[in-house]
DNA sequence: TTGAAATAGTACGTTTGCGATGCTATATTA
DNA sequence: TAATATAGCATCGCAAACGTACTATTTCAA
């Protein structure tokens, strides 16, 4: 439905507030409470991320996350194919050389090169839309909104 | 997944055909034969965008289906909106002043005014995307091209 | 006038993937 | 050693996507 999934969400809930608080690191249950976020989803998606290297893990007590990448370097591409798996617009793009799942028009279809396009200017689009740009976003100076209110009280 | 349905897909091989063809009226069943698509879909699709405005349908024998709006004037968005309902990136956008379904961390969440940019930003992409420029795109000189031969046949 | 062709409208069954939960194992700190 | 936190599974329910079916209506042409 060209919709985020709820795991992206979480995502970038967590990826965010990792990226302002920068290198310290936060437990899952520290994102949980502070955004009302469902606690074993977000440890799910977490897990993910960090299966992928885009944060690091400390276990045990005390242990957390942080950033793995500086966010101005980590694409929301980079984001949602860690959370969701490979992006492909459409069934028949061959998304990063895995299996074509040709949709039996291959090579006859009308709009697979259009499409194919269409695919390729979405996906720059989320090539270039960093993580830095959601979490340090200026709020057109209005102090009262709440992400101000939070960079204040995150250094 | 941000990923177009096969709806979608459906709406867009035949909304770029009937581009092709001008103000020719084609049948379901045409576009059915000619790109082997499930002709009881295909009619659901078409049917959607009929409801909607965007084509203009014939009924009785010889009848079917032509473009009630110009491709350039069809943008992407128009017709992911009228196959796929409401385009919304996230629960919390308000899309077309429908009900918000808020998160219940409105005020506070964290990524909000983030997220609704980038919903914007996505927006406005598919809103400049026009189906003419999905169907009369430029084949970078390929004359063996499959929709290089349509546009041949087709006018 | 009648049959064939085509759309209009609606309803229903099936499958898939997301959302959510639970459990056990492992690592670290106090 | 107890508490805290992540790692890695595995499973289950449900909504949405996907596909199918049926009847009604309209139009053309023989």
């Amino acid at each position: 439905m060209l919709a985020l999934t709820r795991k992206t969400e979480y995502a970038l809930i967590a990826v965010c507030h990792m990226a302002r608080v920068g290198d310290r690191i936060v437990s899952a249950r520290d994102i949980a409470d502070a955004y009302k976020v469902p606690l074993p989803l977000l440890m799910n998606v977490l897990k993910s991320l960090n299966h992928c290297g885009l944060v690091r893990s400390v276990r045990g007590a005390r242990g957390g996350y942080s950033l793995a990448v500086p966010p101005e370097r980590l694409s929301l591409a980079t984001l949602l194919e860690a959370v969701e798996g490979p992006l492909r617009l459409v069934r028949c793009v061959p998304s990063n050389g895995e299996s074509d799942e040709s949709c039996e028009l291959i090579g006859s279809c009308p709009i697979r090169y259009p499409v194919h396009k269409l695919h390729d200017k979405l996906r720059a689009f989320l090539d270039n839309f960093s993580v830095a740009e959601l979490a340090f976003d200026d709020w057109d100076g209005d102090a009262r909104h709440p992400y101000k209110a939070l960079s204040v009280l995150v250094q």
